[in-house]
DNA sequence: AATGAATGAGCCTTCATTCAT
DNA sequence: AATGAATGAAGGCTCATTCAT
């Protein structure tokens, strides 16, 4: 029963699926038709919306890191203090949304994605350097000149916390992760 | 003319050439017979001496940590106090054999492999439990309680820059990722 | 806005289409997608005309053929003299609507669809019986008895250059080609 | 039983089977599978040995024309006059290898291959250079000037009758099709 | 009249793996 | 010890065709 605008409909759906399926798999070894499958449709109407399987991948990519970025956008509006903004953007990153297993082991492939594929590349590197210069912003006021350096070394944390994850070792729980990265954190600000 | 004893000269060149292949390629879509050629053999012969492909895949892995292993006990030896011990473990992390480009990326993939295999999640999953016992004994003289998670947080910021150098944005030079996970520590023990 | 009359319309610009798209490939290798797009309409309105590819491509064939047939009868019309009736023939054939480079590189297509449709065969064949018939009776007057032979000659020479222009080697000159085929007649009638 | 030395006799089955297939089906519209069956081996196996199916298409016109071209040299060899060598070249285009009506169809197949590989239109250029070549050496003594003219319009008429040929029209018998394009002849030489 | 939506079937190609030598 | 030969299985992608609107 064909219907119009149809497109965005399925394409979110195809996103979708390939999340949950590299979860599932554990690994980017997934076919266009088990996507396909998952998302109710056949795979020549995934070539058809996508074009190829790699702009398939991509666009889960670019879902996953958007909806990342609008979580640490939102929970940076509901701060009332450097510190407290420092804290939302440690617990965007380890929030339900963000740090279930299937998203976490779709994240660790986008890693090897961009191993291969330059936009991948450039989605990562932009998603570090925003992380970092959101952390270094909410660092500043309390920490001063150290911002920069403990702006790097909480980030280069969150990233430890997905990898264990990954492994199923963790800290399932997002909250002890993150209580693991602010811990870094010098108890009082350097100065005064 | 049939040589003897050539068993593991096969095999530690097959284990080298996969590290490299996986390196160059940047996952784990490495053929066989790719691997053989660069090792100077058939596929045919990988076959013989490894059995399949994930066999040549978990003895890389296997090697790769088990080499990272040695030098850890090895600075461990050179070391003569618990900061110099820690310093030693974190500074084995970031040498220059096994913070190469594509060890790293060989690495990384093997975090891919673990969500697939057992064996190589349990591979992992020792060397995760084995860095973190290390640094905590080395940190207890020092901090005490403490100890345990500050091994943890360590550790995870170690898995970070690794990360970070997969993406070719680090911190190419070890001893600066060195630094910036040491920076960490509390400059003066805890408790005096 | 369903507009009435369109059905030629439409028809004439997909036959259009097809022979321009089967130039442009050089083959029959052209997706009906293709054709309806340059015919400015979606595919399944061509499928809706045609009832299929296959008889598109028919389509595209009669069109060519009689369009040739066409200019043949024009130009028998516009000869005053038994050998006139001849070069009107052969000069048709090399016509800058005939000799055209897609048109030629169709026209060879044509050849390969008639290999496996019965209906592009018989097409064939009797624009090839016509040709020759037109010829033989053209050449009586002069020729006599000689005319069928020479027909068969003439007819073959045209095919001949036709295939030759295929490649791109040609005589893109029709007129040169004409004079080719023409010079293969004996100059003055065997008898009287 | 897997054997050495398979390569030739492999490569030798997939284009004796290739044409086969060409000739068969009427056009390239032939699935390397069908032609890997019909020589008797997986359809692996000869992208194995030949790549990929274009190369294994241009193997078959290589290996036609090629063949071509060494029964045209055999009969040269025979020959003792010129109008003799002129005879036998064009005896040897209507020869029972070359005029068999899946040969024959493979040939104008070959026609649409040149028009999208270069490859292809290279081979099928320089076989329409010698024929003309050939044929204006063997010409020269008895025509003199009129020898270049008299290539052109043979080697036309060989083709054309092989154009017939292929709609399955023709002169069945090679030695009417020559009789058709030596009659093209003048009977006694130009200048006495 | 016209089209976006949708799919089943099929093809080229790749690859891990086996086997006879 | 070593390899060329060989294949089954599978995957990405294309396309003619149908259908509901």
């Amino acid at each position: 029963m064909p219907k119009l605008g149809m497109e965005p409909i399925r394409r979110a759906a195809l996103v979708k699926a390939t999340i949950a399926e590299i979860g599932a798999a554990g690994s980017l070894d997934v076919t266009v038709s088990q996507i396909a499958k998952r998302a109710g449709m056949s795979s020549a109407l995934a070539h058809h919306y996508f074009g190829g399987k790699d702009q398939i991948f991509l666009a889960a990519m670019r879902h996953t890191l958007s909806v990342y970025g609008a979580e640490v956008r939102g929970a940076l509006l509901m701060a009332d203090s450097p510190r407290g903004r420092v804290e939302a953007i440690v617990r965007s990153s380890f929030s339900q949304t963000s740090f279930r297993r299937d998203v976490v082991a779709a994240w660790l492939n986008f890693y090897v994605l961009a191993q291969r594929y330059d936009d991948a590349r450039r989605l990562l590197t932009i998603y570090q350097k925003r992380l970092r210069s959101n952390l270094r912003h909410a660092l500043r006021p309390d920490h001063g000149d150290a911002a920069g350096e403990l702006a790097e070394r909480l980030a280069a944390l969150i990233d430890g916390a997905y990898l264990r994850q990954s492994l199923g070792l963790g800290l399932a729980d997002g909250s002890r992760a993150a209580k693991l990265v602010l811990g870094c954190l010098p108890d009082a600000p350097p100065s005064v």
